[in-house]
DNA sequence: TATTTATATTTGAATATTAAGATATTTACT
DNA sequence: AGTAAATATCTTAATATTCAAATATAAATA
């Protein structure tokens, strides 16, 4: 194998450069992308997109029970996923931003047409 | 909590509908984010971006040791996010379709601007 | 045929994720 | 104050994932 300084005329240092500005990027991706990828998460989100929602009726919706319910949206909120507000017992969950809203949906639109 | 057979006008029998058919999905989409959600497949499609490598070419660029990423594109190729083809004794990856090709580019554009 | 090159597979130890029961917290209500 | 309802956290056992060394395979070439 050729191992100079070019392959393919992209030199070593521009692709350090490429990866280096884009580690971080990577990261948070992989971070972001790993927690939309469990089925049960997929449905919380499935649910979540005609608006925000309490735990309980999320509870109903998907039918994961309750802690782990729970555990999951922590999750996803932790990797800023969703919020969540308080409204006196409630919480209601809902998507974070659009950003994460519109790849959501490209998700849908890959995976369920 | 309301038990009853309807929450905010969605009947139960609605919901399993909703659920039953997308199940497949769910878990179809599951899989295949989960499969891209790693900070090395992320870099492997990134390099793949452009158009299909051979293996030594992805080590070179990504910096994944060999057996490493070897085990990394079989199991990217075994959730249909790439295809491969042998010529003589390199593998030249690539993505799979165009779906997958579109998935990543918003991925992308999500995360890196 | 022997060797090298490119890639794939096997294996194992370290680590991470998952689900669910038990328990805690927080606020509402009587 | 005491109880109930909604949600969160802790714990743990089961399972899955990860990386890399070692080994295997397959084709090219000396």
């Amino acid at each position: 194998m050729k191992t100079s300084s070019s392959i393919n005329g992209i030199l070593k240092r521009e692709l350090e450069q490429l990866f280096g500005q884009q580690d971080a990027n990577i990261e948070t991706a992989a971070q972001c992308l790993k927690v939309m990828s469990h089925p049960a998460r997929l449905r919380i989100l499935c649910a979540l997109r005609q608006g925000e929602q309490t735990v309980q009726k999320l509870e109903y919706y998907t039918g994961i029970k309750q802690s782990t319910l729970s555990q999951h949206l922590a999750l996803l909120k932790s990797r800023g996923v969703l919020v969540s507000r308080r409204e006196t017992t409630y919480s209601f969950y809902s998507f974070s931003n659009d950003q994460i809203t519109q790849l959501f949906d490209l998700i849908k639109e890959v995976f369920c047409t």
